[in-house]
RNA sequence: GCCCCCAUCGUCUAGAGGCCCAGGACGCCACCCUUUCAAGGUGGAGAUCACCGGUUCGAAUCCGGUUGGGGGUACCA
């Protein structure tokens, strides 16, 4: 069997999309599972729509998810790679109107000088009548005199495919034996417009056939485009690929994923914090399925595991709370040196922003990755769980700081003999955590507090939190001075006895 | 409207005639662990397999219909 060769074809209209993304990443996965080649070739026909910066976020959002091609452009305006460039649908387009030139030479397109207004009441008077909207064929018997005329007369027409009645069969690779009548499509269509330029239709199939490709792997929503492409691919004389069409990612109600309604851009969940390995594996499992009970699974594994016959057929909700549980999976996965560098972005952030005083090193990162890589939904959850270690003023909240069951001076009474109890101790002791731990449990014990009131009222007074990693070691990372000063400065937040008001 | 596709717990899914009065995961609840929060462990609630009819000794699995949902209907991709 000949090597097989599929691709993705994004169009640079607008950022990377989940749902180009997942595509890109099924061709991805069918390729390597084949030992195929994958393909990107950027759909950029639409000049009017396509720019350089949405181009980038393309590219550059494949290579981040590790969705590398074989072929086709690296960076946005970079230059091309592989066998069958150019890769830019663009810089194809002498080859496009040379094809077309064939069809309308051989008779199989003709122009078409309907206006858009004509074009308008036909779809009209279709739809009052009940019928499917399509080509009505007013220019498909024009005489060369004719159309010679109307170009003397300055008219530029688009060129038409000639339709022919009958039915389109193929199998589809995931929904099997797929049939539609070509009076259902829409008539005769425009394959390139008036100015010139290819329709994705006609482009698709041209730069498909030209790039040899065996499987066409593609969302749902081109099963009613793929008679149009059938028909072209046999009028060319081109050998026919194989189409799957995949399900499509959905809207919470269940309609076809949109920016509306969800959060669609790959850039926002890269902003968030989400890890490629998550996303990588999160969307493969969306409309497909190892057949087994595994799904922490990595981008190598899914290669070797991936399958059409698995795909699903149904659309598939996009379930945010399962992405992030895979994403707390995949940070507690990785190993200390990764995590500290794409921790580092955000942690910038962090500082830009205001909310932290300075940047950690490595090192200290390092040390802190013990309690707080399990702790992890997303990455840039790290300011809220410890941004606290680099705040040089904190001023926790004096209704935090006093635990449930104690009132102000004794919370203050307790601080004030924490910080007493830590600071005899230094010099006895190691500023370890399970060095800390015993004097402090003595003092409570001693005093007839709760060891985890004790707890909670010095978590808050070092930390401003009620939610922190756990306290004897968050002790350690800030310190002793530090700790020492917070407990201090908290002490005088809070009343003394005397100065409450009696009851 | 017309054409096409689809239909298993709230969600993602396993299941390709008997192993299924349906298994796993997320989420939810409880308990354990525990100084808080997580993580982890254990257990639980949650699907008359959309509905109706057929085929069969036997159907979530095959067939037909109904209903529901979705997609497409451009000189966008």
């Amino acid at each position: 069997m000949t090597q097989t060769r599929d691709r993705i074809a994004p169009s640079p209209t607008g950022p990377l999309h989940i749902g180009t993304a997942r595509t890109a990443l099924f061709n991805y996965l069918f390729a390597r599972r084949t030992g195929g080649a994958f393909v990107l070739r950027l759909e950029d026909t639409d000049v009017a729509r396509s720019t350089v910066a949405f181009e980038s976020d393309i590219l550059g959002g494949l290579h981040w998810l590790g969705i590398e091609w074989d072929e086709g452009p690296d960076a946005a305006a970079g230059p091309d790679r592989g066998p069958y460039a150019p890769y830019r649908q663009l810089q194809r387009m002498a080859r496009h109107q040379a094809v077309a030139g064939e069809l309308l030479a051989g008779d199989l397109a003709y122009p078409c000088y309907c206006t858009p207004a004509e074009l308008e009441a036909d779809r009209k008077a279709q739809e009052a009548a009940h019928q499917a909207p399509r080509y009505v064929g007013r220019c498909a018997q024009l005489t060369l005199e004719e159309r010679a005329a109307k170009e003397a007369a300055g008219q530029r027409g688009a060129l038409r495919f000639r339709v022919k009645p009958g039915v389109v069969t193929w199998n589809d690779l995931v929904r099997g034996d797929i049939e539609i009548d070509t009076a259902n499509i829409g008539g005769d269509f425009v394959i390139v417009r008036s100015d010139g330029t290819p329709l994705y239709h006609f482009a698709v199939v041209v730069d498909d056939a030209d790039m040899a490709m065996t499987h066409i792997i593609r969302g749902e929503d081109h099963i009613s485009n793929t008679p149009k492409h059938i028909l072209l691919f046999e009028a060319l004389g081109f050998p026919l690929p194989a189409f799957g069409h995949l399900p499509l990612i959905l809207n919470p109600d269940r309609t076809k994923m949109s920016k509306r309604k969800s959060q669609t851009a790959i850039a926002d969940y890269i902003a968030q914090g989400f890890v490629r390995e998550a996303l990588v594996n999160y969307l493969a499992l969306l409309g497909w399925s190892t057949g087994t009970e595994e799904e922490v699974l990595s981008l190598e594994e899914l290669s070797g595991r991936f399958d059409l016959e698995h795909v699903q057929k149904g659309g598939a909700v996009f379930d945010r709370e399962r992405l992030e549980w895979l994403n707390g999976q995949w940070i507690r996965r990785l190993d200390s040196d990764d995590l500290i560098a794409r921790l580092e972005p955000f942690l910038q952030r962090e500082l830009d922003a205001g909310r932290i005083d300075r940047l950690p090193d490595p090192d200290e990162l390092r040390a802190l990755l013990p309690i707080v890589q399990e702790r992890l939904p997303r990455l840039d959850a790290i300011g809220d769980l410890v941004g606290f270690l680099w705040v040089d003023d904190l001023r926790p909240d004096p209704a935090v700081l006093v635990p449930k069951r104690w009132d102000a001076a004794t919370t203050r009474d307790a601080l004030a003999a924490a910080r007493t109890t830590i600071s005899d101790a230094i010099g006895a002791i190691d500023w370890e955590a399970d060095e800390l731990e015993p004097p402090l449990r003595a003092l409570a014990e001693g005093r007839g507090w709760k060891a985890g009131d004790l707890f909670m009222a010095i978590r808050v007074a070092v930390t401003g939190r009620t939610a922190t990693p756990p306290l004897f070691d968050t002790l350690v990372a800030l310190g002793r001075d530090r700790t020492l000063a917070r407990l201090e400065r908290a002490v005088e937040l809070l009343p003394a006895a005397s100065e409450v008001p009696a009851p």
